[in-house]
DNA sequence: CGTCAATATTGAAACGTTTCAATCGGAATG
DNA sequence: CATTCCGATTGAAACGTTTCAATATTGACG
């Protein structure tokens, strides 16, 4: 076990501690040749900076805190892997936390964080009260929403615009030729899904037709494919020319449902558009239409929004709304 | 931002800090009624711990470090995942790294996290020089590889038996009467391919018949594809009755190619077999059989195994393996 | 050779805890 | 009343850095 300390290399270099300490963080103008001797001195030791002590001194922290609502999630996997990048570029360190959509677990790990002095907080709630983040980012701590709209809370977030998401979707399905779409998503309680569900019926009406509600109970492809029987087993006549599906997974459910009980092709008989451009997106039997979220992008910008407004001290809260694109493929009739 | 320490709390409620840290710790009696003067203050004042200060006086440190190969690769986030529940009860945190294959991405990591000071480290190395990590363990912090067996080197490990693995899943195939068997995976560079692909051969060559092996470039449903389009375009003497196939992503492609070039039924004319058993994997068109990895247990397996050494300070490594486990679907024929 | 400025280096005081020997105040005992 | 003992409390010394005013060293210049 190494427990050298800057004394010990200042001894063994012939230096004061101070010195070492500038060698190691460049802080100050050092010559040429004691800082030879003391990083011959680290080496030989075998020094480490020590983290608590740095920190504890300095005030400043070194490491950022991100909870999520499933840590197993692509999705969310996808975000922590872009908060990742953007710490690695600026040297912090990432805590991960792990809520479970249980406001109790998401408020332990605050309490965890605060006590490690966290540069800054990223976190996707669980609930809908706020506002013990709103004090945390009050006192001082940064705090960041991912993938959720601070409301009424003075708080800054990252997200993806769903209204213009789902707008864009029927744009494409409305292009292709498409006179009788349908929608599939839910729960509605999902701010995402009603806000996608939004965007898609008001561009539906502007080319003056439905959209009607396929009402799913939750966002996974057996839900898919359970919407996916109801829609094949419409008479003929009801039977829509094209499906907006709240995510990929239900995408995938809903294609496999007509693949396996009608002779109809995808997408000249039925065009089908997903949400998310999840990676099982362009691997489905029929290479799927999506409308891609930049899940990484998204934790990336939070780091480093979050970082920017650190720096600048700026009180005022930053919200920043991505778009969401539109990734074509052969699932849907080309425009 | 409130800067609130011992010291204030120590004389709002007129005690020693000393005092205070023993209401704090619960580390020495206090009397019910001192406990209370302090309780308030604390409340009052908004006490925070430092995480920092206690871990430089203590030398005890309150984080654990996880270095994965690709955060958002979902079998990893499930160990992340499972780590993380480990973490919760033991009141630590978890500081997450992603070294993305990358031998210096991981070892940056494995120094920032050593200036932390964690108290173990988590790691599925990228490389196969283990020797950093072997001097790090030597060094007095306690090493865990996950999903990766340790060789020569003298560290601790959590794996899963990929040859028991590989064994099952053609024990189950022979059992539900094929006589013709193949294997897809690559490429067999990967240790846990080739001893699947081992344990496979072994089992087939019991019941005296061969497994050949088609080899893919990578573990990916594309690739997966790529192979399945080889074996239907095989002359129908030729063709397996049976694929076994190194994951789930490769067993979803060879499906899809089935589906998509063939009128061949799913098991009666050729049986499929997955690994990992993903969640999509119960969601393929005919739901996929598969020898199931618990990912999930992984890493909570590897973070408990890590503090119980760290608590015996046992200097024995200790390799710890999981046996998979055959989770029979609709792919494969009954037995 | 003396002086001055510039540049390198030093020393010591924090930072907020934990920890432990020392002290205090009572209650029980002789 | 003096003593002993015991639990509750205190005080101060670390822990390993950073930081900054103060000092030492150097080189250039007159």
């Amino acid at each position: 076990m190494a427990k050298v300390s800057m004394r010990d290399v200042a001894s063994r270099a012939g230096v004061s501690v101070g010195t070492v300490s500038h060698v190691v963080n460049g802080s100050s103008k050092v010559s040429e040749a004691t800082m030879l001797k003391v990083n011959d001195a680290i080496e030989e030791l075998g020094f480490v900076r020590n983290a608590a002590a740095r920190q504890l001194r300095s005030g400043r922290s070194s490491s950022l805190g991100l909870v999520v609502l499933d840590a197993s999630n692509p999705f969310f996997a996808s975000v922590a892997h872009g908060a990742l990048e953007a710490c690695d570029v600026a040297g912090l360190s990432l805590l991960l936390g792990d809520s479970g959509t249980d406001e109790a677990r998401e408020s332990k790990y605050l309490d965890l964080f605060a006590e490690q002095r966290v540069n800054g907080l990223l976190v996707t709630p669980s609930g809908a009260d706020l506002s013990k983040l709103e004090s945390i980012a009050s006192k001082g701590t940064p705090v960041m929403l991912v993938d959720r709209a601070p409301g009424d809370f003075a708080l800054s977030s990252v997200t993806v615009d769903n209204v213009a998401g789902g707008r864009m979707a029927l744009d494409h399905l409305i292009a292709g030729g498409s006179s009788a779409p349908i929608f599939v998503g839910g729960p509605l309680s999902l701010p995402q899904v009603a806000d996608r569900y939004a965007g898609a019926r008001d561009r539906a009406r502007e080319a003056g037709i439905e959209l009607p509600l396929f009402e799913s109970s939750e966002m996974t492809i057996l839900a898919g494919r359970d919407v996916g029987e109801r829609i094949v087993s419409l008479p003929e006549a009801q039977r829509p020319d094209a499906v907006f599906c709240a995510n990929d997974l239900l995408a995938v459910g809903v294609m496999q449902a007509v693949i396996m009980f009608t002779e109809l092709r995808i997408p000249d008989d039925l065009a089908i558009i997903g949400y998310d451009d999840i990676d099982y997106a362009l691997s489905t039997i029929v290479p799927l239409t999506s409308v891609r979220q930049p899940a990484g992008l998204l934790g990336r910008t939070a780091v480093e929004t979050l970082l920017a407004e650190n720096e600048s001290s700026a009180t005022a809260h930053c919200d920043q709304m991505f778009t969401p694109e539109l990734v074509i493929r052969e699932s849907t009739r080309p425009v």
